[in-house]
DNA sequence: AAATTCCTCAACCGCCGCAAA
DNA sequence: TTTTGCGGCGGTTGAGGAATT
């Protein structure tokens, strides 16, 4: 079963567009304006897929659409973002004008990444790859000392790629106990529990600096004055440095 | 100069969220 | 409330060009 696809298949091209694909589009575009993807193909002459339009028209025939390479400030902003957002490259995108989340994803995979590598970055939790390998051992450690020493799942966390475990904030203080951030065992009637977004790396540098986080910030839908993550600051961001997505968004 | 390997990036695929029916 | 279909997103692929052997 699933859904029916979203064009005919028989009768689609595929691959690389022509110059006069692309000449058709533009001139219905402009004509007509972005809408309705689906009908778009046939009212503007065109043998494709009303998804192959709109990839074409966004990631190249936009004509608000910056080309060349990336800059330094470009390089810069997009691994901060990454930091907070990981592989939401739409959001991403737009906070680089110009610039598509298709592009930028490619830009990361093949040059960024590779760049980060060589610094001895993890690409993908920006963890110094040393620190991190450390951090996952000790986190896999205290779990078996603090916890349950039968555990089977104590183990896991070490193997996996992972982010390194961290504590939840009704367990800091004098409990100390480590949890496995992809395990929910907890047995009662309320929202699931959810770790905030990945952190960057500076959160890792001092062992207790979260006490505690609010509600709504777990809900991840408003902040709180007394919650240690709310608070404003870089791309919505506090000191503590959690991503406030609704700053995010493209107006 | 030819063969092979590597790299880039445009395009495709499949899934998801949301709104309309 | 459920189903359907569209737009959008992220992951992946593969053609073609560049670099290396």
């Amino acid at each position: 079963m699933g859904r029916s696809p979203c064009c005919e298949k028989a009768h689609t091209n595929k691959g690389a567009w022509t110059k006069e694909e692309d000449e058709r589009l533009i001139a219905y575009i402009k004509g007509h304006g972005e809408r309705c993807w689906r009908s778009l193909p046939k009212a503007a002459g065109l043998f494709r897929c009303g998804k192959s339009c709109r990839l074409r028209w966004i990631n190249y025939l936009r004509p608000d659409l910056k080309r060349g390479n990336f800059t330094e400030e470009e390089d810069e902003l997009i691994i901060n973002l990454h930091s907070v957002l990981g592989n939401k490259w739409s959001l991403i995108a737009a906070r680089l004008p110009g610039r598509t989340d298709n592009e930028i994803k490619n830009y990361w995979n093949t040059h960024i990444r590779r760049k980060l590598m060589s610094c001895g970055i993890d690409p993908a939790t920006h963890i110094p790859l040393q620190e991190q390998k450390m951090k996952m051992t000790i986190s896999f450690v205290e779990g078996r000392e603090e916890g349950d020493k039968s555990s089977s799942s104590s183990g896991s966390c070490e193997e996996q790629s992972v982010w390194p475990a961290r504590r939840r904030p009704e367990e800091v203080g004098e409990k100390k106990q480590w949890i496995c951030p992809d395990l929910n065992l907890e047995l009662c009637m309320s929202p699931p529990f959810q770790l905030p977004p990945p952190l960057p790396q500076v959160f890792f540098e001092e062992p207790v600096m979260r006490e505690s986080f609010c509600f709504n910030c777990r809900l991840g839908v408003k902040n709180s004055s007394e919650c240690n993550y709310c608070g404003g600051g870089f791309l919505g961001l506090n000191s503590g440095a959690v991503l406030d997505y609704r700053r995010l968004e493209t107006s």
